[in-house]
DNA sequence: GGCAGATCTGATAGCGATAACACCGCCTTC
DNA sequence: GAAGGCGGTGTTATCGCTATCAGATCTGCC
């Protein structure tokens, strides 16, 4: 059903070889030669096989990117970003969603393997995820790992400062106030769960806050059901606290979600404050103090260490990139706004950075 | 660097066909012969080849998708939608951003045919993109169309009613009181617009409602910076409308930077009504007055016709999946709600101004 | 015991592209 | 005029895997 270059060169009355060096512009080919098989390759609707090249070539001109949830707006910031910048160098990008599974991202990891693309982006499960990249390793495959490190494991990393973001979000609730501050966060093999309790323990204690274990409270999925679930909890308790700190957009939803069931308002009654802006959602509704990410350069950032290290431009020692978050104060976390309601000129119409 | 059949072979005294036979079960191998090949497998750390496989079979394993922009959450959806049926039966997707671009449509059609992909997923830009899915018929390359019909082209496709949604959306719009109604709309060769439009007229027709074409306006790009382009020249008419209906969630959000810009209130100074929901924002601002497409089935029903185009369970008749589209009333329009806004306590404060 | 048939294993030949080399003219160059 | 160079082209072998066929070994059965 597909030409190829055989029937190219036959039709053109020259060898297969004449005809890549047609298609690659290899070497040197006699001008009417090199006619005949352009009208040839047009007459035919010739298409070179890429799986063929590839094979010959180990240039497979494709990325594995492995990540927890295209849909979850943090990660599809991220494959927007590695995809553009993998476009730009001729890559493309094979997805795969591991749904916080290590099972899937096993399986993934060895599939992207078996594909041979040219190197792998991924955001990984957690610290178990060790064991799923040891393969990659073995083979000096390139990877650069996004958003979560592992412990005990040193490669190519692109990440935020999530102890001193959290520290920094956690401060800001306690300087408007707030003394009772629960957080909503992840098992500690999750290194953003991780980091983000520790960014909130040290803002605590510089604040000579003691810390309450009652009011830390994991979720095992950093989604808005897990942050349901954990308010819940919190709205339960005896001695409740005055604000929540979640660990990411999606639990603080959730927590939101229960707290106006509950018939509360946000911050009146609850302050709330978490990691990741909504982009879009800051539009309608310029509500949530958060500490924004910015998520689309982990993706370019990541992409761009992953072509150096295919291209072997790099050494062997690993590379951290670690990127700042930005504190931006809104009305969700109970602090009082100098800016009027309707300011004008966009975007963030009613977004007030904190300017140190 | 990899290990080949050739090299498990040697190692277990075989050879690489009967290596090969125990990866894929394709034959019987005696029990013993069997364990020393897995051994080998184990101890070279061997993963096949998929490329070289693909090349033998034709059978690469892998799906084309090519979608405008990920990052827009109508196709983000779609995406995730497609992903996990195409996981499920075994496919990984290639991604694609076209970037709403005819030139790089064509390009990434041409690249997923070199790839070998085994079949393509594609949103086409409009209707121009004919000519870049001509190869794909001439070819008799299995694809499926999503979102966007192309006019005069008869393929499998999914879509939802456009023409009957918008009408409903507006007949809403109509039934509670607005009489001059804009709207923003995108160039007539794109399906969506075109419908959309479409069952505009048919609303305002259907109440005796004269169409004024000067409050119909294009916006060549669909997204947050042509919304607010639009609602900047609506605002600027001198017989102003008193809603808009905008052809999607982020041509409304655009619009409604403008309007608040102006000092105005949605609903009260104009109202807005919008295809597509934004997952996440209802949940902390329920405001906008949609009609909500269900975009992850589009993506999961797009691959299954896929999947059974690739598998020749079907005819060559084209198969045209029309999936309806639900209006969600919210207080954008301007519509009374029977449930008191703020019944479980109020939102947070931006919203309820808008609902007051 | 011997033969048909089943079971297991190997050799060979591609899939489609291209690297490496060989070759043929023809032009320089001394 | 022989040696060398170079542009243009073809031949061969190979990337890693597997379909196909053929050979080897074993089994059951008369």
């Amino acid at each position: 059903m597909n030409a190829t270059v055989r029937d190219v060169a036959r039709k053109a009355r020259v060898s297969a070889m004449t005809v890549s060096r047609v298609i690659n512009g290899s070497a040197s080919v006699r001008p009417e030669t090199k006619r005949r098989v352009e009208r040839a390759i047009a007459e035919l609707d010739y298409v070179p096989n890429s799986v063929a090249r590839g094979l010959m070539s180990s240039k497979t001109g494709t990325l594995g990117l492995i990540v927890p949830d295209i849909a979850n707006p943090f990660f599809t910031m991220i494959v927007r970003g590695a995809e553009t910048v993998a476009r730009r160098a001729g890559y493309r990008l094979l997805l795969c969603n591991s749904e916080n599974d290590l099972a899937f991202e096993r399986e993934y990891v060895e599939e992207m393997i078996s594909h041979r693309v040219e190197g792998l982006l991924i955001a990984p499960v957690g610290d178990k995820s060790k064991a799923n990249l040891l393969p990659l390793i073995r083979r000096e495959f390139p990877f650069v790992i996004i958003d979560r490190s592992i412990a005990g494991f040193d490669s190519d990393l692109v990440q935020a400062d999530s102890v001193g973001g959290a520290k920094k979000l956690v401060s800001h609730l306690i300087s408007i106030g707030h003394r009772r501050i629960a957080m909503i966060t992840q098992p500690g093999d999750v290194s953003t769960g991780r980091d983000r309790s520790q960014g909130y323990r040290e803002a605590l204690e510089a604040a000579g806050i003691a810390i309450d274990p009652a009011i830390v409270i994991e979720t095992p999925t950093a989604d808005r059901d897990g942050g349901y679930r954990v308010m819940k909890q919190v709205l339960a308790l005896d001695n409740r606290p005055t604000a929540v700190f979640a660990i990411n957009n999606l639990t603080a939803l959730g927590a939101i979600q229960v707290i106006r069931e509950a018939g509360m308002v946000v911050p009146d009654d609850m302050g709330l404050a978490c990691f990741d802006d909504v982009e879009h959602l800051a539009v309608l509704s310029p509500f949530l103090t958060v500490m924004n990410q910015p998520t689309e350069t982990f993706g370019t950032v990541a992409s761009m260490l992953l072509l150096d290290r295919i291209g072997g431009r790099v050494g062997d020692w690993p590379r951290r990139v670690i990127l700042q978050a930005d504190l931006i104060v809104r009305v969700s976390c109970g602090a009082k706004l100098q800016t009027p309601r309707h300011r004008s000129g966009p975007p963030d119409v009613h977004t007030q950075r904190e300017a140190d």
